[in-house]
DNA sequence: GATGAATGAGTATTCATTCAT
DNA sequence: CATGAATGAATACTCATTCAT
């Protein structure tokens, strides 16, 4: 996996093309739900044409997630190594929300399919989660010692922090409001982090 | 839906057969990849038989995932309403998530499939979601009102708070490790609802 | 695989009707040409209900030879074990191509098939061809014992034989005469017997 | 069809790898299994080259099988001439079934394919297996008439000469022994030219 | 001439649903 | 009511052929 690729891909690629195909129905309908016939279709390009580009359909599930996190986490690590304090963790989880909402198409085709592919899910683990979280917990390891965050176990504080993600990016679009308004997701967003740098509870 | 129905399903009879038949296999498999002879041969009918009992597989779809979340909400309704403390919604936090664990099947259908069935979405929510936001937000209305917690807008608070429930039961089985140790579990919990009422900042 | 089985398959059910059509179309187009959908055609069966009775495509190539050489040897013994005189072996053969010629079908899947379908060359070799081979064998070997027949080597004369029935059956249909005439079948018969027991030299 | 022509052939020119490729894989895997993908990567060349060359797949085949036995009948032809004696037929046989062996690529092609492409078999049929039946007929004429061999119908007698051929070339490969021994073959050989001259019968 | 990416009709196989028993 | 054989539309994937480079 790049993890420093991207943005270049000329969308006039098939290879492209069809990965920015399948992420889109992928997340509306499903992998299995997604025909190949739809996929082509959606990618200006005849049926045989995705096997010429990828082994079988499942080969372009592979792909899209792969890449799909590669962006999440290249972003992410540089914002954090930007970040210059440790207060301001609320800010990038704002930040990040906001913008991770886009990429729900991700999250969903993500954590739908991750489930029925172990190779898949396993490839998303090792590649991916993993890495995060122990640059989030490295992060809230130095949070913690300066003594900004409390002494908490910083592997389980990174896992809900990335949890918290999932949250915002994945569960509103699917269980909650239609189409919550970008104010509500704005306080969403907000009242996440404040709950999370603070907790609920009134400061006794 | 009814919320209050339910212990008394005799287990012998054919409909409440097929459906824990179906609510292992979809959150085995997903609902795209369970076949109707699976289903049957679990339910130990025929597969004709299915189809006296429901109109189609979508409807056992439905019926699975309604009556799953009526009962975890009847659950939960009883434990709030049991509740003395408001400080103890951390015990209550606990105590769900290491319970949602065992119903994290019916999560799985429910994140799932929920999306892809827009009629079975709108059933969850409005029948479901929205009676569980409005009870919870009502706690925190009246956590507030006493003092208890901070001034934060109840109904974004619900929302947190039911989406953390998710966390913990989701997400665990399907994207982190394996299978993690009831240990790392119950610490997962306990941080998540210490995080929630306390936030991870030092007290200044 | 039985031997003694068959002639009283009832012609209505769908198994036999999906083995007489498979007969007729692999002899006419080969397994490979032929589709599920001829097939199913041919039987008068909806394309699905073929995967009811038979696993796969290839299992219905196989049932069909295994059949077609279990009559053919259950016959070819028959003859042989009721046969008086050695020297008869003409009046048998003689017999025996003309009915193969109807029976051309099979021979030809066989031949054309088992090539490429280790398995199913397999099966025929082992479960038919060593065992007509052996009977014919014995039968030689008996025939040379007495002085009727001359002292070669009864198995390569076994084989011989039973190459010459492939000679009628089959080559004729296919690179020879598009239809050869009765007449001309009788005779081309007759002489393969007569060169098979007397040679082509004239007796110094 | 040129039968004095070709042994000239460079093997560097592109149709004749293409024609060598061909015959190996037609013959192991059959026609319809042999993909122009991979024609063209066993001929080491693009596959579109293969259409530059020949009109399409099925003019491959043709022009294999022509060529194939075009060499066939020359050798068969040369010998023929240069045999004095009619009794050493035998030798003739004896020769011919071991190399035949080895052509054994094209005799399969030959009864594999001929019989579903009506135009194959009519040119094999015109151009090749006429003209080695009538030669050997015109043989075993001569042989008749100078009274080495019996008064039997000289162009029955052809075909069986002919069948017996394939009986070697043939069937042995394709149902027979997987691998039989060199010895064997010779004994096989041996025996088949025996039974055509002198039958299996003692002389009375 | 050679290439090989693109094509799309065609393939075997699956599976929700029906219906005669 | 329960059954399970029959159905046939729908699916992922293959491959001979075309054509712009």
């Amino acid at each position: 996996m790049q993890l420093s690729s991207r943005p270049s891909v000329p969308p006039t690629d098939l290879s492209s093309r069809i990965l920015a195909a399948a992420q889109r129905l992928f997340a509306r309908q499903g992998f299995e739900k997604t025909t190949t016939r739809q996929l082509a279709e959606a990618a200006g390009i005849a049926e045989g044409t995705l096997f010429r580009h990828f082994e079988n359909k499942k080969a372009i599930l592979v792909a899209v997630v792969t890449q799909g996190w590669s962006e999440l986490l290249t972003d992410l690590l540089t914002q954090l190594s930007e970040m210059g304090s440790y207060r301001a963790v609320a800010q990038l989880m704002r930040d990040r929300m906001l913008t991770l909402h886009k990429q729900s198409d991700l999250m969903r085709v993500c954590f739908m399919e991750a489930q029925f592919h172990p190779d898949l899910r396993d490839r998303i683990q090792s590649e991916i989660i993993n890495k995060m979280t122990s640059v989030v917990e490295a992060f809230i390891q130095t949070g913690v010692e300066r003594g900004t965050y409390r002494d908490l176990n910083p592997k389980v504080v990174a896992r809900v922090f990335l949890g918290m993600f999932m949250i915002a990016g994945f569960s509103q679009d699917t269980l909650m409001d239609e189409q919550p308004s970008p104010a509500f997701q704005k306080e969403m967003a907000e009242t996440l982090a404040d709950i999370f740098l603070n907790g609920i509870l009134v400061q006794s």
